[in-house]
DNA sequence: TTTATTTAGTAGACATGCCTATCAAAACAA
DNA sequence: TTGTTTTGATAGGCATGTCTACTAAATAAA
């Protein structure tokens, strides 16, 4: 029952069985109890499976749990639960508030990421978020910006310095989130694309200029060479 | 075989065969062939795991794959296991460059949350790094403070506007992170925690304040009543 | 060439986590 | 009280995805 033994779990426990434990305990907490019959409501599933999940989570000493009677987290169990909702919460206002995503992709992806993200990178996102809200160093409006500008693009002159240059980023922007910003050596022989930017060192950026790949350019890999170039058309 | 049947399927592959495709994918660009027992090392699972998989991967038309032969990607593959592949590379570049997760975290967590997050979110992702990165309104120095100022703390005078501010907030980010910030109505019965920040309207905050609630205090909470509201320690 | 080693494939077992069909108990009404 | 409906449990089936044990083919060494 250890992870060595099963590579589908995360922790201890299963990616279903934290559904579980996360769905019970949502439930205990706003119906006082929780039946079978909205367990499986919640996780769209039969009550024959609620019902072998239960057992399961009985085994582990999850839930407190005896056949046609009441269903309770025990102790451990509401620890594992509140730990998993918890991400699950925390997850969810990161994409909503920063990132932006709307609510249902956001509940959606908050329900999946809970489940294999790291604590470390969890607490990370913690960081950022509030370097981002009180660090001094950083705008007060920077969030706005990013919704006003790069997302809706208003481009309201009076908000943005530079409007014209921030168009320009917005338009590439655009091109490269449909190419999963690739970059050139990651491009598979006969594969095509468009040129977004070039980042790099400046001498480097003006020999592939020179050489013609003006963003926005498309090209398509012939070969690839042995040192990591490659030839195109 | 469609996600509608198993719920396991995130597209149309589970996330097991997306590894496989991903990990043949890699083999064949850095080694001309990908052979059974590299993929199994590849993925830590035995050769006979991989047989099995090439062959449910074979009848989904992913892989070209006779037995005791090559093994390489259909055309369709290929297209499937770099859009993962990209997937990957992008998350960690995420994680690595803005969240300043560390190399091996972030290649862990790349590894799975690259089969269950939405495309959505990822264009998200994908703006905000370039706002981050070229708006003319965010600071050039943004990444480097949140590195230096909240990671590390080092907290050079010179470099930050507002050292002490900066400093509080540091210690309180920190104690929230291991809270997974949570809030006061998420605290179930029984529960107990910090109190590192008070958000909210200022009449609501400084009746908090008014009845004891100074950040950092510890807390336990009593009983929950109907309303919402509750007893704490 | 013959033997030994590596590599790949087959068969069968097993846990997870769903399902359908059916049965039992509890709750609700007539 | 007795039937009906809702709810929960059981049995059995199935796909996934792993494993072990064994067999077969290919390759390297003697």
């Amino acid at each position: 029952m250890t992870p060595d033994n099963n590579p589908k779990m995360i922790g201890s426990l299963t990616e279903s069985l934290e559904d579980y434990l996360e769905i019970i305990y949502q439930l205990v907490q706003t119906n006082k109890v929780a039946r079978v019959r909205d367990i499986a409501k919640a996780k769209d599933v039969k009550t024959s499976s609620v019902t072998s999940a239960l057992n399961r989570l009985a085994k582990e000493g999850l839930v407190d749990y005896r056949a046609r009677e009441y269903v309770d987290l025990t102790d451990t169990g509401r620890e594992f639960a509140f730990r998993i909702y918890q991400r699950h919460l925390f997850l969810k206002r990161f994409l909503v508030d920063l990132l932006q995503v709307d609510e249902e992709t956001a509940e959606q992806d908050a329900c999946s990421l809970e489940h294999s993200i790291s604590v470390t990178t969890l607490e990370r996102i913690a960081s950022f978020i509030e370097f981002i809200s009180y660090c001094p160093r950083v705008g007060e409006t920077l969030l706005s910006d990013f919704r006003t500008c790069w997302l809706k693009g208003t481009q309201d002159p009076d908000q943005c310095k530079d409007t014209e240059k921030c168009g320009i980023w917005k338009q590439q922007n655009m091109l490269s989130a449909k190419l999963g910003i690739m970059r050139l050596s990651e491009l598979e022989q006969g594969a095509s694309g468009h040129i977004a930017r070039i980042i790099g060192p400046d001498a480097q950026r003006k020999s592939l200029i020179r050489h013609g790949f003006l963003p926005p350019t498309s090209i398509q890999i012939r070969t690839i060479l042995k040192d990591g170039s490659f030839n195109v058309t």
